[in-house]
DNA sequence: TATAAAATTTAGGCTTATCTAAATTTAAAA
DNA sequence: TTTTAAATTTAGATAAGCCTAAATTTTATA
């Protein structure tokens, strides 16, 4: 194949990028094994498209795949991973600082922005930041050399209303707890967005896999700990 | 067909908007029709591409286009191809501006932001720079009501090493000058990239149409009239 | 104006990333 | 442990945007 206006960054397209993006967000930010409907379910795909895209990073060892067994990164997925969310969060960085944009407004558009082909773009945006180590929720932002502080301290009640997170642990893992997640469908590596937060009482709406809706109380959310997304 | 994502802009999407972008920078910012293979030339595609994509933006009226005699945008198409001019534009300015990236560097990146779709982004931008009316070239930033200040005023003389342009006419038209512009394979809509000038004489290394080579003299570049792309 | 050359379109293919429906494999339940 | 349910994969289809080769139309030339 010919590339018209070829980048100097490999040939890893839009499409493979969120691919590596959600299966480094799924795992966890690791190596654990994210499975085919995992990642279904969060990029609202069908399976079988999945199925078909883990083969293609698979084949071009971005992943580790075996079938019926989910996939996990591979050093240079995880470096690819690592790229895209290092662009995503400086774009998100200057559209708040810069833009005036509210937190909860920019993901749409950071998700726009971290395809833009260009390293030199980035570092000039990373110094314009003045190279910033976190962005404004305090989630690392990868450096250039790809070196990422994994945190798993934020919960679900940090969060503001419209924003969305990955279930990474629990603080509280008594068995009741659990039972009771499991009841309302949260599972670690669910996906979770927050519609409404009700200050009279701390609870949360939210909406687990963007299908179900279910409140949850402010001692459910200050257990609950999440990477943002 | 389902948009995942609908944007508030209407459905058109990547390809369409450089088609339109073309159309428009080819018929000298106007009505012009442009010709199949202008476009053809322009974007590096074969002109069977072109045909589909003609029929596809007269289909949705963005263009009106009639067989065997090219294209000229309506005036949707047109809105259209001025916000991307706009978006383009304004990333260019903030790239040199804010980044400190030199001229010459930005033409492809903004290539790819001018895509990134929100409004609400592009103004903030707008604002962000100060409300310009041109970019560091002099030329017209359109503002959100389309308004698109015409400029005639450049020669090719005036352009950097690695800038393109087309030429929009001529300031000497005497037919000596016309008939060597003939030979070398200039004509109206031309697309000229200056590849290389040479202070000692202020002779121009230029590319044409992306095919030929040739070097004109300090008194021809001073006296093409073009308009940067 | 007839004919050759150039431009344009049509017809038919290819690739990518999707999808649906059916088959297969794995996991859960009885 | 058999059976059922869920997850996953395979097979085959579709739409976009591009391509090549052949047909058609327009333009230029003799």
């Amino acid at each position: 194949m010919r590339w018209k206006h070829l980048n100097e960054t490999s040939m890893i397209n839009l499409a493979e990028e969120n691919y590596l993006k959600t299966i480094f967000n799924l795992s966890g930010n690791g190596k654990e094994n994210v499975s085919t409907s995992a990642i279904s379910d969060f990029m609202e795909n069908k399976p079988s498209s999945v199925t078909d895209m883990l083969k293609k990073l698979s084949d071009k060892s971005l992943i580790n795949y075996k079938r019926y067994n989910g996939a996990y990164l591979t050093p240079a997925g995880k470096d690819e991973a690592l790229k895209v969310i290092r662009k995503h969060r400086l774009w998100e960085l200057f559209l708040v600082k810069h833009l005036a944009f509210s937190w909860h407004e920019v993901h749409e558009i950071a998700e726009q922005l971290e395809h833009v082909k260009s390293e030199l773009l980035i570092d000039r945006l990373d110094k314009f930041l003045g190279y910033p180590s976190s962005d404004p929720h305090g989630d690392p932002i990868p450096g250039i050399d790809g070196k990422y502080r994994l945190i798993n301290n934020k919960t679900l009640g940090e969060l503001a209303e419209g924003e969305r997170c990955v279930l990474t642990g629990v603080k509280n893992s008594s068995s009741e707890f659990l039972k009771y997640l499991n009841e309302i469908n949260i599972s670690l590596n669910t996906r979770i967005r927050v519609l409404k937060k009700y200050a009279f009482d701390g609870s949360v709406l939210i909406k687990i896999n963007e299908k179900h809706r279910q409140t949850v109380s402010r001692e459910v959310s200050k257990n609950l700990l999440i990477t943002p997304i």
